[in-house]
DNA sequence: CTGTAATCCTGCGAGC
DNA sequence: TGCTCGCAGGATTACA
């Protein structure tokens, strides 16, 4: 669910409610997550202080006076503030209760999200720097020419692969190759320079957009004070198959690429 | 190094 | 109404 603009658009609606908080209480839901929560985690963490929140690709970063957080959403991961008194269901699975009343929840119902804690704010890096490839704003041009001029995968499997570049997803990419006018499953190498310049562009402009929408809400999506993002509604090719392209009417296609669904116009995007 | 598929889960909409 | 099927914003692993 939550690719960069969401994960970004969640930290700013919490970082103004965490930083200066002290955590005074973990609780913990029976169910595991994709990456066990190990219960002496909570002593590590109780009455710590929040220092700083922010974001590295999709994954969320707090950071705390020792050691700190690191949170990834899955598909439909919520991470929000609520009132102590404020309801929590089954799928609500770590609460963070903070010194002046409010809590931290953390609500997935894929569970496909998950939450570590390191001792260290620089062992935490090493774990995401071994999966994580540069941010895509003021991407290096030569790095992304020579990482696109090197692979004969389809560009989108490309601009999926986090190691490559960070945050995209599949919504995003879809977007970006559409404004881009680059076919899905064109071989990344046979992307041409001019195009691979194209299509950084674009990946920063439908990203910047997106987050100036408060992220895209299709199902689960809310930020961190619980509300739906807007970008969906500039959608120009994600979830449209069978709908007329806004550029030139033809019907929008839908192929598996990397194992995604992927949305395209056949006429504004061709693999030659 | 590729690409593909399966895996971890729950929920929803389509179709019968 | 109720059932089954396919699909969903992600990351990781196994395997051909």
């Amino acid at each position: 669910m939550p690719e960069l603009p969401e994960v970004e658009t969640v930290v700013r609606t919490i970082r103004p409610g965490l930083v200066g908080q002290s955590i005074v209480n973990v609780r913990v839901g029976r169910k595991r997550l994709r990456v066990p929560w190990q219960r002496r985690w909570c002593q590590s963490i109780d009455g710590q202080g929040i220092v700083t929140v922010s974001r590295r690709g999709k994954w969320i970063i707090i950071e705390l006076d020792h050691g700190a957080m690191l949170g990834h959403l899955g598909m439909t991961g919520q991470l929000t503030i609520g009132t102590r008194t404020g309801k929590v269901d089954g799928h609500t699975h770590l609460v963070f209760a903070l010194f002046n009343g409010t809590q931290l929840q953390f609500r997935d119902e894929r569970r496909f999200g998950s939450w570590q804690f390191f001792e260290n704010v620089k062992s935490l890096h090493d774990y995401l720097d071994l999966r994580l490839g540069p941010e895509p704003f003021a991407l290096d041009a030569g790095y992304w020419r020579a990482a696109l001029a090197q692979s004969q995968r389809a560009i989108k499997a490309v601009l999926l692969d986090q190691s490559v570049i960070a945050g995209v997803g599949n919504i995003y990419a879809d977007e970006s190759l559409f404004a881009a006018r680059i076919h899905p499953q064109r071989p990344a190498s046979l992307v041409a320079a001019r195009q691979a310049t194209a299509l950084r562009n674009s990946v920063e402009r439908v990203l910047t957009r997106a987050i100036e929408c408060h992220g895209s809400s299709i199902r689960n999506y809310l930020d961190g004070a619980g509300n739906r993002g807007d970008y969906q509604q500039e959608f120009q090719a994600y979830g449209r198959t069978g709908a007329p392209c806004r550029r030139c009417r033809t019907a929008i296609e839908r192929v598996r690429v990397a194992g995604r669904s992927s949305h395209f116009c056949p006429q504004c995007q061709r693999m030659d």
